[in-house]
RNA sequence: GGGGUCGUAGUUCAGUUGGUUAGAACGCCGGCCUGUCACGCCGGAGGUCGCGAGUUCGACUCUCGUCGGCCCCGCCA
């Protein structure tokens, strides 16, 4: 037997007891005499003796031990003499006498020292993510990455959803993002498509009768990379079918509160808080708000269209917004600070940032005398704004006033201390739009996806007004981070054909995409619905990461290179030959 | 595709208007040390300043290019 128990475990029960360990040694004090070694596995770290009166031989050997060998121990559990207990650590009352040492592997000297609190640059750490991955710190993030899957799978398999597995060779899914290709070779010239998600193969699944499904899935989109974005990444993805919106929100929101209970103690209202995707984007700027605190947004359109301040009324007048958020008792900044933010919101599309200050008797600025004391009155009103506040406003297209001030509202959230980090806050968005409309290329496109079904009383709309139509379709966002979304699908093919026709999407296209699944809707398809879940989002969000690079075992850089591997690699010619594919000539 | 930021011992960083031999801490190597736990003390090794070109008598420092890490926009749930 290689080892008796893990070094982390070893505590007074096992006093007098003798133990076999094996693990990495941790740190060596050698004090000539006494030797110390903390050794070190997944479980923690525990204190070995090498005492030249009880040992010659194997005090000499310790001496030969370096930082991050391989070693196996076998010793005897004592207490620790009196007063040199460690409280720090939780084996700090016990240590191990060692009788046998055997030097399982030697180590090269590793680049960074094995350490929490060691600040080492992200590229070395992936470079050697095997020597990162052995921090304690960062194996805790990995450790409770394993508890939340399992408690989710718990949760769904006790709720009668099976686990189903659905191909990863499989055909491009329009769902808008780039697709991972990969070339057949036993059909030249023809290619795999890697999946952007299930999508297609779950409501199959649903169309076949399993009822409820669910996977923990990786899924591939070739997009630029972000903190919360990588190229291959994990769902959490289900789908149920002869449910409605209030069965799947309900069911979810269990699953929520039971998997954020057990693995972390959080503990949720009941219901969670919904907002419509109308009021979250009006209040907050964005279909994601971050709840935990307030600086809403407020409109002042219909002030800004009386007012003589040329700048808000001719957006007024061109079909634009004048909204506005009180920075509260950020009066005293100066105007290089206030230059700062306007960048910001520059740089985030607004041609501007327009501002007041609010005094103790008046709002004061450049630009208050294009308003009337009424006027300012009202806006002091409608922002309540009290003295010491700092007034912000833009003005633009309505589209470009939420996301400037979204951005603005999220950053002076930070820099004003509102945020308190450990709140959990969820919320359902719900009413989305079904389409939006894309200028560029002048036609509808689906916010969700294609598959998602109209609101019912919505339906007679698609023709008539299809901006205005309602999807059922719903995200769960926990502070400010989207963690999940989902629909109902259509179940009927005369719906999806309609949608299709609206969407631009002609009847062959169609077929040729995913005829399969339009085929397989006309044979019985039952009402069905799902959702997924950014798996990595919930573990960052979880642990506190502030990117889901921390709790991806091995994840690839901005670039997209796995730095360890240094994939994405050349090939060989024979390689490319068998899969009849050329490469240009690099330019 | 675009904007920003960073790159100096193994690591994390400092480095004065462009000036002689590029520093610190930790780590590493050697020695001493029987109760340390970030052990201590003494000594030592370790650098193509990301790479390339330019300006200059002289470049870690200035300019241009390039490569790479990170953040963001576009893109993508």
């Amino acid at each position: 037997m290689f080892r008796t128990h893990y070094c982390g475990e070893i505590s007074l029960k096992n006093l007098e007891t003798e133990v076999t360990l094996a693990g990495w040694v941790h740190r060596r004090r050698d004090h000539g005499g006494l030797t110390f070694i903390d050794l070190r596995d997944r479980e923690g770290i525990v204190q070995v003796v090498f005492n030249p009166q009880l040992s010659p031989g194997v005090h000499q050997q310790a001496h030969a031990l370096r930082a991050e060998y391989v070693i196996q121990i076998k010793g005897k559990v004592a207490r620790r003499p009196e007063e040199t207990e460690n409280k720090t650590i939780p084996t700090g009352e016990v240590e191990v006498l060692a009788q046998e040492l055997r030097i399982l592997n030697r180590s090269k000297t590793p680049p960074f020292l094995i350490e929490d609190d060691e600040d080492i640059s992200e590229g070395l750490r992936l470079q050697y993510r095997y020597l990162d991955l052995r921090r304690s710190g960062v194996q805790r993030i990995f450790i409770l990455r394993h508890r939340l899957s399992q408690s989710i799978r718990h949760f769904l398999n006790q709720n009668r959803f099976l686990e189903l597995e659905t191909p990863f060779l499989t055909k491009s899914t329009p769902e808008g993002a780039r697709d991972f290709l990969v070339p057949s070779r036993l059909n030249p010239g023809h290619f795999y498509a890697l999946p952007q998600s299930p999508q297609l193969f779950k409501q199959i699944l649903m169309v076949s009768g399993f009822d409820r499904y669910y996977q923990v899935v990786r899924c591939f989109r070739d997009e630029d990379l972000r903190a919360d974005r990588q190229p291959e990444f994990t769902q959490i993805d289900l789908e149920m079918s002869f449910i409605d919106i209030e069965d799947i929100l309900s069911i979810m929101e269990k699953m929520t509160k039971a998997v954020f209970s057990e693995i972390c103690n959080i503990q949720f209202p009941n219901p969670f808080p919904r907002m419509t995707y109308a009021e979250a984007v009006s209040r907050f700027g964005t279909d994601r708000p971050d709840t935990r605190f307030g600086l809403e947004l407020k409109d002042l359109s219909g002030l800004a269209e009386r007012c003589d301040f040329k700048v808000f009324r001719t957006v007024v007048s061109k079909g634009g917004s004048v909204k506005g958020l009180n920075a509260k008792g950020l009066a005293g900044l100066s105007r290089k600070e206030i230059e700062t933010l306007t960048n910001e919101a520059i740089q985030r599309g607004a041609k501007g940032l327009a501002w007041m200050k609010v005094t103790a008797d008046a709002l004061e600025a450049p630009i208050t005398k294009f308003f009337s004391v009424a006027q300012q009155d009202e806006i002091k009103t409608i922002l309540k704004g009290e003295p010491g506040d700092l007034l912000l406003f833009v003005a633009d297209k309505t589209q470009v006033v939420h996301d400037v001030l979204s951005t603005l509202r999220l950053s002076l959230g930070k820099r004003l201390n509102l945020i308190d980090e450990k709140i959990f806050e969820p919320l359902w968005v719900t009413d989305f739009p079904l389409l939006e409309y894309d200028e560029a290329e002048k036609r509808y496109i689906a916010i969700h996806h294609p598959f998602t079904g109209p609101m019912d009383e919505d339906l007679a709309l698609l023709e008539s007004d299809p901006m205005q139509v309602r999807a059922k379709a719903y995200d769960l966002v926990i502070n400010g981070v989207e963690l999940g979304g989902g629909s109902i699908r259509i179940h009927r093919e005369e719906v999806q054909s309609k949608i299709f026709a609206l969407l631009g999407i002609k009847k062959e296209e169609a077929a040729e995409k995913f005829g399969f699944l339009l085929e397989a809707l006309q044979y019985g398809a039952p009402p069905h619905g799902g959702m997924a879940f950014g798996f990595d989002r919930m573990v960052a969000l979880l642990s506190g990461a502030d990117s889901i690079r921390e709790v991806i075992p091995f994840p690839k850089t901005q670039k997209g290179i796995c730095l360890m591997t240094d994939a994405p690699s050349d090939v060989d010619a024979r390689q490319l030959k068998e899969l009849r594919i050329k490469k240009e000539r690099r330019v």
